[in-house]
DNA sequence: CCATTCGTTCAACACTTGTTGACCCACTCA
DNA sequence: TGAGTGGGTCAACAAGTGTTGAACGAATGG
């Protein structure tokens, strides 16, 4: 049913976007590897060779559907910088973009992805440990504040645990905050 | 080239073992779907009819070469359940159990796999809200405590961060015990 | 020493996947 | 109105998957 009033340029702008948001939502919730081009093909209502001619492999696909993964933070307040990680866990639910699920999904089991995550979280690392209260491994602590924020999202919103499921998200990060705090160092 | 002094059921003992050493390398290294049931036969020197005949299908095998997931933890004393907890991070490099990283390697992309921690994380997590310090919410604080170790055990042997790769382990486990010790509940 | 078990292999099936090239037809524009 | 662009579909291929049934051949046991 073609919506009246759009332009042919208009529509397939459109097709292609209903496209990736099919791709996204299904990488996410499925992975690289057991999403096809089939089922987001079917997803979008398309031809999946539409999708190939789109986007051209379904690899392309997949890096399109990402995007960005978090850029690094930079503040030299420790207690701001805390706020920013923790505000990154979702201010309500599901706070953090689809395109980082996408890659958090995959990242196990597809090397490409493991590698952006690799470097991703690499720059964040670096990036926090700088910024934190000079201490004898500020890297290390950046390194562990970091897997700790990725621990509980992928307990929160990839693995769905009741227990974080049914918590209010205020309440995780006031019972987060204490613990990020002590990993990033020395009190003052 | 048969061991000689080896009987047949004896060999065959054999082979089925080292069909699941080779299935376990493999799953713990690629996860579910990107282990194929010839990649375990080649590199168990076998006919991937073989594997098919022993285990009668790539998910039996992969449940048999999963085994099970840490068992719930007790004790009432927090430091001791602490230290407990630090210490299956792994006293040098690799603690736990490879059947165990198997899981952890495809929970994000296999449904059953998925179904399985969930469950094992779910009763990790009762046990230690239950010898928790009194609080408001013991089984979210345990919930924290167990997310966050399963994110650094996913950074470091999932994911091979650098930063937590290149670290003396009893330094992880130095820098986290404050950390998991505030999450786990009001001093004292 | 022969019949038989049984560990093991061979060859094939049925299916799904990513990917491709030819084709159709509604819309644009001169 | 009539040619043509281009969004979209159809049908098929080649490769790889899990899985199966028949067959081989060495060790066994009577």
């Amino acid at each position: 049913m073609p919506t009246p009033h759009q332009s042919r340029a208009d529509r397939r702008r459109a097709t292609e976007a209903r496209i990736l948001d099919s791709a996204r939502g299904l990488f996410a919730a499925k992975g690289f590897e057991r999403t096809t081009i089939r089922a987001v093909a079917a997803a979008a209502s398309v031809d999946p060779a539409l999708v190939m001619q789109y986007f051209g492999s379904k690899r392309e696909l997949f890096t399109q559907a990402v995007q960005a993964f978090p850029a690094p933070l930079t503040t030299t307040d420790t207690d701001a910088l805390v706020d920013q990680l923790l505000s990154s866990l979702g201010p309500k639910l599901g706070g953090l973009p689809e395109g980082t699920l996408v890659m958090m999904r995959s990242m196990l089991t597809d090397q490409a992805a493991a590698d952006h995550v690799r470097a991703a979280l690499g720059r964040q690392i670096d990036s926090i440990g700088a910024a934190l209260p000079p201490s004898e491994d500020p890297e290390l602590r950046a390194a562990l504040v970091i897997t700790t924020l990725l621990g509980v999202t992928i307990g929160h919103q990839l693995l769905s645990l009741a227990s974080l499921r049914d918590a209010p998200s205020d309440r995780i990060a006031a019972l987060l905050r204490p613990a990020i705090k002590a990993l990033a160092g020395p009190p003052g």
